[in-house]
DNA sequence: GCTTGCTATGCAACGAGTTGCATAGGAGGA
DNA sequence: TCCTCCTATGCAACTCGTTGCATAGCAAGC
């Protein structure tokens, strides 16, 4: 029930279209609130009737027209609302962990098809992590003198960098152990 | 779209009623894949009219009767089935990473407000923590002698203590950030 | 000229997940 | 005795999220 707030956080940070905000999630917001350009185009709508946000027309050469949002003042008051009320506990869906309990009833065959999945999942988050480590590179040079809003994107990031270092660590004993069986 | 695996692989290593496993999910489960009892009710109603499980009426005493599940045939050839597909990204739900970025939009109140929402936070996953090393020292006592599922379990469980270890480490990070602003 | 791919928005249908409520027996405390 | 809590199951209504598809302009390569 939260996607609006990350919404308004996002358009708060840098106002943009319903394919700039699909494409914000898919990198950094993705990491801790997941939604496809459906979701986003849907509630981006029902935001606008409410008034929490207001759209511009924006014509673009060499591309399709957009429609850019900018948080209007509504919709920061319900943002200020909804930060002072209570942190819910994290959603987690770890297809990945329920397959490794699975591992216990598949035959040889089997669980050598899931350490080579494994093993592309874990190629995957290299990826990702390489990708945050050169964002953050290129995003904040120099640590030492941020910005306000800078130092907590920053902290953010480096949430989602310990995340990375930390699965795959996991993935190494994950993989040790299903080969070991 | 795996909820229905995830039970699959819980009613093999245990079988057991709706509500056991609701539990089950709440604890253990509930670290990577988090489900309600009424979904698990109404899964679990649909598995057993498609034959993946079949249920036992049992009568206790000192409480009302419960239906016991067990995996059937054909439960086990669909699981089987599935461990052979491609595992798919984790989705996250992170409310707080959210609040933390919206922290650059709140006033000072605002952000003592959240500071001590972080502190709440903190110190339930501080008993997460110490009771996933409970569990680990009660139900793995000789890590170095396991049977092959328990040591599928065991590294599960390693994973969410050290998600709950890099969580801990992380939020204080946060911490640190907020009350610097 | 054709295909492929990217930006950009959107509908419709379906399936998954949440919330509120209801029932019902027994345990334990005020 | 009444109230509250725990076990145990379930319905109904609603919202959220996913999937498949459609449109449309422009760019780049074959």
């Amino acid at each position: 029930m939260a996607l609006e707030h990350a919404i308004l956080v996002s358009l708060l940070e840098q106002p943009g279209s319903g394919y700039e905000l699909a494409r914000r999630f898919e990198r950094s917001i993705g990491r801790f609130w997941t939604a496809t350009h459906q979701q986003i185009y849907r509630v981006l709508k029902r935001m606008e009737s409410d008034g929490w946000v207001t759209a511009e027309e924006v014509g673009q050469d060499g591309r399709p027209d957009k429609r850019s949002y900018s948080v209007a003042a509504s919709g920061r008051a319900v943002l200020t609302e909804w930060l002072r009320g209570a942190v819910q506990p994290e959603a987690v869906r770890h297809d990945l962990a329920v397959r490794v309990r699975g591992a216990a009833f598949a035959d040889a065959a089997g669980r050598a098809a899931l350490i080579a999945e494994v093993e592309r999942y874990r190629a995957g988050h290299e990826e990702t992590l390489a990708r945050y480590l050169v964002g953050e590179k290129r995003d904040f040079p120099d640590v030492s003198a941020l910005e306000p809003g800078d130092r907590l994107q920053h902290v953010v990031l480096q949430g989602g960098i310990a995340y990375e270092r930390m699965l795959l660590a996991w993935l190494d004993d994950v993989l040790i152990t299903l080969r070991s069986l």
